[in-house]
RNA sequence: GCGCCCGUAGCUCAGUGGAUUAGAGCAUCGGUCUUCUAAACCGAGGGUCGCAGGUUCGAGUCCUGCCGGGCGCGCCA
C-alpha cells in the first residue's frame, strides 16, 4: 500500500514538474509514513512541506496541487490537506481488512524479503576469550548478535556469523600455568596459586581432569619452580611480576610440547562448553575461526608485509610501527614488539583483512563498549591495505550490569566471580534471557537484575508475548472443539468494524517496517517494542470483543483476523528466536 | 586532558525532523473473572525531555557550548 501510494505521489510530483513547479521527481524523498493518530487517516506524507522551500510555495497550497495531480486509487476513501501542509490517506475498510489475507497467504513469509536479494553479511560476535566460560556479560552480545543474524536474512540478506577464537598470546601462558599449577596441588605440591592467575573453579576441574588421566607425569618440584621469585603482590604489577615468573620457569621445566598441550587442554575443554553454552542460548556459528591458525598459516607476516610494501611501517626503538595516524587514528601502532613478537593488533589486521577478502559486502563486529577506542585502528589499517573500511560496520554493545536486587555484582574472569551465561538461563531461561537482553537499544546501558528476572519473571515482557499467542491458539483450539468452520480461505470480512479490530489491522501492516527498520539500523530492540504493540492491541481486543459469538460470518472474520495476529507474532518471536508457545 | 556512548515520569526505558495533548512497563491508587486462559483488561495520578544558545515552516530528535554519569586512552588481549 505504502508503494502505491509514493508511486502515485511521483506521478504527481512528475506532472508539477513538467508544469514546472517542482524539480525532477524523485522517489527516496517521498516519505509515507503509516499514522499514529486516526485522525490524520492512515498515511501521511509531508513531501508538500519537504518541496515548499525550493518550489517557493506556500505547503499547504503545494499539498492541495499535488492532490490534484495524484491518479486514482480505488483503495482511498479520502486524500486531503491537514495541517501545515500534510497529505493524508484515509484508507476504505476493505482496503484496510486485506492486510489480513495478505498475513495468511504470505504465512512465515510475511515480513520477509526473498532470500539473497540483498548484500551478503559476516556477523562475528561474542568471540569471548577462551579463558573461562561465558558469562551474563556475554550473554547481550550472544543475542544482539544471533536476533540480528536472523532479521538481517529476513530483510533479504545472505548471512553467516563467526567465532573469533583468542588462543594465542600472553592469556594462553596464563591458562596453561593456572591449570599446571592446580594439577601440581593434586599431585601434593605446596602451591602459592597465583593471585594474576585464574582462579575460576573450572580451571580446578580442567586439572583434574589431566590429574585422572595422566597421573603425575608432568609433576615437578614446586619448590624449584618457585626459588628465587618475587612475592605475589601487593598491587597488580607486583602479581603480575610473580606470575611471569612463575611462567618463564615452568617453560624451562616442563617441555615445549607438554606446555602446548596444557594450554590446549584447557582450550579445548572451554571451547566446548562455550559452543554447548551457545547453541543452548540460540546462538549458533558458521565458522569458528583460530588466532593460532592465522599465525601458524603465516597470515599474520603476509598481511604485515603488504603494509610494509605500501610504506605505511616504521622502526623506532626496536619496535615496528603502523602509521594509523595517517589514516584517522588518534596516534600510530605497534605491530611488533621489540621482543619480536606480533602484538594482537597485528593478528587483528591480518584477521580482518581475511575476512574481507571472502567476498562478504559487510562485515559487522558486535564488540563490547569497552573496545571502542580499537575501531579506529583496525579501519586506519584496513584503509592501508586498501580495503574501503566502510564495509566493516562495528556495533558496539554498552556493558550489562548485574545486579541482585540492589546489590551489584562485579565480574573478572581472573577473579572467577562471575554468573555464568548457563547459570542464567538456568534461572530465567532461555526466552525470557533472550528478550530481555534485546529489549534495549544495544548502545544502551542495561541493568539487568537477577532477583527481578527470577522473582518476578511472571512480569517479564516476553511472557506478555508469548501469553497473546497461546489466547489465540487456544480460542483457535476452542473453535475446533465447538465445530466451528475455521475459513482456511479468504472470506468477507466487511463484518470486522470494531474499533480494535481496525488498530489489529493497521498494526497488522506495520510488521514488515518493523523488521527492516531492525535490520536497517541493526536494532533488534525495534521488533520487541513492535511485537510488545501487538500482543497489547491484541490482550486489548481480546478483553473487549467476543471471537467465538453465534453469528457466523463475524465470527469467521474474526477467527482470520486473529490468525493474521498470530501468525505475526510467531514470525517475531521466531526472527527473535524465541519459542511461540500453543498454551501457557 | 583527549575520544566514544548516555542523560526523557518515583524506577527501568521507547520515541524514523512532523501534527494543539511527549508514550510504555514497573511502582502507587481505584475498578473488571458464572461468559474464548485475570501471565489479561479498563481508569487515575505522575514531565521545565540535564542546562543555555543556534539551524528549521516545524526540535526530545540536528549543530555548538556547558553540567552530570559510564567506558576507553599499553611494545595487554
Amino acid at each position: 500500500m505504502k508503494a502505491t501510494l509514493v508511486s502515485n505521489l511521483t506521478q504527481a510530483w512528475q506532472t508539477l514538474h513538467q508544469q514546472g513547479l517542482l524539480p525532477d521527481p524523485n522517489p527516496d524523498r517521498i516519505e509515507v509514513v503509516s499514522t499514529k493518530d486516526p485522525r490524520h487517516g492512515d498515511y501521511a506524507c509531508n513531501l508538500a512541506l519537504v518541496l515548499a522551500r525550493e518550489a517557493n510555495l506556500n505547503a499547504r497550497d503545494l499539498a492541495e496541487q499535488i492532490i490534484q495531480n495524484l491518479p486514482e486509487n480505488s483503495d482511498l476513501l479520502s486524500t486531503e490537506v491537514a495541517g501545515p501542509g500534510f497529505i493524508n490517506f484515509q484508507l476504505r475498510p476493505e482496503a484496510k481488512a486485506e492486510i489480513v489475507d495478505q498475513v495468511l497467504s504470505q504465512a512465515t513469509n510475511y515480513g520477509t524479503r526473498p532470500p539473497g536479494s540483498e548484500q551478503r553479511i559476516l556477523i562475528e560476535y561474542v568471540s569471548a576469550n577462551p579463558t573461562g566460560p561465558l558469562h551474563v556479560g556475554h550473554g547481550r552480545g550472544a543475542a544482539l548478535g544471533s536476533c540480528l543474524a536472523r532479521i538481517l536474512e529476513a530483510a533479504g540478506h545472505t548471512v553467516e556469523c563467526e567465532y573469533f577464537i583468542n588462543d594465542a598470546g600472553r592469556q594462553m601462558d596464563i591458562l596453561a600455568i593456572s591449570v599446571w599449577l592446580r594439577y601440581l596441588e593434586l599431585c601434593g605440591e605446596p602451591v602459592v596459586f597465583p593471585e594474576a592467575g585464574y582462579q575460576g573453579d573450572y580451571i580446578l576441574d580442567i586439572a583434574a581432569d589431566c590429574h585422572r588421566t595422566r597421573g603425575d607425569v608432568w609433576r615437578a618440584s614446586f619448590e624449584n619452580i618457585r626459588a628465587g621469585a618475587p612475592d605475589d603482590g601487593p598491587d597488580e604489577d607486583g602479581h603480575n611480576m610473580y606470575l611471569d615468573f612463575l611462567i618463564l620457569r615452568a617453560r624451562d621445566f616442563l617441555d615445549e610440547t607438554v606446555w602446548t598441550e596444557l594450554a590446549s587442554v584447557a582450550v579445548d575443554t572451554l571451547l566446548e562448553r562455550i559452543r554447548r553454552d551457545l547453541d543452548h542460548f540460540g546462538a549458533s556459528f558458521d565458522y569458528w575461526q583460530s588466532e593460532r591458525k592465522l599465525l601458524d598459516d603465516r597470515k599474520v607476516e603476509q598481511t604485515i608485509a603488504q603494509l610494509r610494501e605500501a610504506g605505511h611501517l616504521y622502526e623506532l626503538e626496536g619496535a615496528l610501527w603502523f602509521r594509523s595516524s595517517e589514516f584517522g587514528d588518534e596516534k600510530d601502532r605497534v605491530v611488533q614488539r621489540s621482543n619480536g613478537q606480533w602484538t594482537y593488533f597485528a593478528t587483528d589486521i591480518a584477521y580482518h583483512a581475511d575476512k574481507m577478502a571472502r567476498g562478504y559486502g559487510t562485515a559487522i563486529n558486535i564488540w563490547g563498549a569497552d573496545h571502542h577506542g580499537y575501531a579506529g585502528r583496525v579501519r586506519a589499517a584496513l584503509q592501508a591495505l586498501g580495503i574501503d573500511p566502510e564495509r566493516l560496520e562495528i556495533l558496539l554493545v554498552q556493558f550489562a550490569s548485574l545486579y541482585r536486587g540492589k546489590q551489584k555484582i562485579s565480574m573478572s574472569t581472573r577473579s572467577g566471580e562471575f554468573v555464568t551465561l548457563q547459570s542464567l538461563q538456568h534461572e530465567v531461561g532461555q526466552d525470557a534471557a533472550r528478550f530481555f537482553y534485546v529489549m534495549r537499544k544495544s548502545d544502551q546501558h542495561l541493568d539487568f537484575d537477577l532477583q527481578l528476572a527470577t522473582e518476578q519473571s511472571v512480569d517479564n515482557p516476553v511472557y506478555y508475548v508469548q501469553y497473546a499467542h497461546a489466547r489465540i491458539c487456544s480460542i483457535l483450539e476452542r473453535a475446533k472443539d465447538e465445530d466451528i468452520n475455521i475459513p482456511e480461505d479468504p472470506c468477507d470480512l466487511s463484518p470486522l468494524t470494531d474499533e480494535g479490530e481496525r488498530a489489529l489491522q493497521k498494526q497488522l501492516s506495520r510488521y514488515p517496517d518493523a523488521v527492516l527498520r531492525s535490520a536497517r539500523e541493526r536494532e533488534p530492540h525495534h521488533l520487541t517494542v513492535y511485537l510488545r504493540k501487538l500482543a497489547q492491541e491484541f490482550h486489548a481486543y481480546y478483553n473487549a470483543v467476543a471471537v467465538l459469538v453465534d453469528e457466523l460470518p463475524v465470527c469467521q472474520a474474526r477467527l482470520r483476523l486473529i490468525m493474521a495476529v498470530r501468525q505475526t507474532l510467531g514470525n517475531g518471536l521466531n526472527l527473535l528466536n524465541i519459542d511461540a508457545p500453543e498454551s501457557m
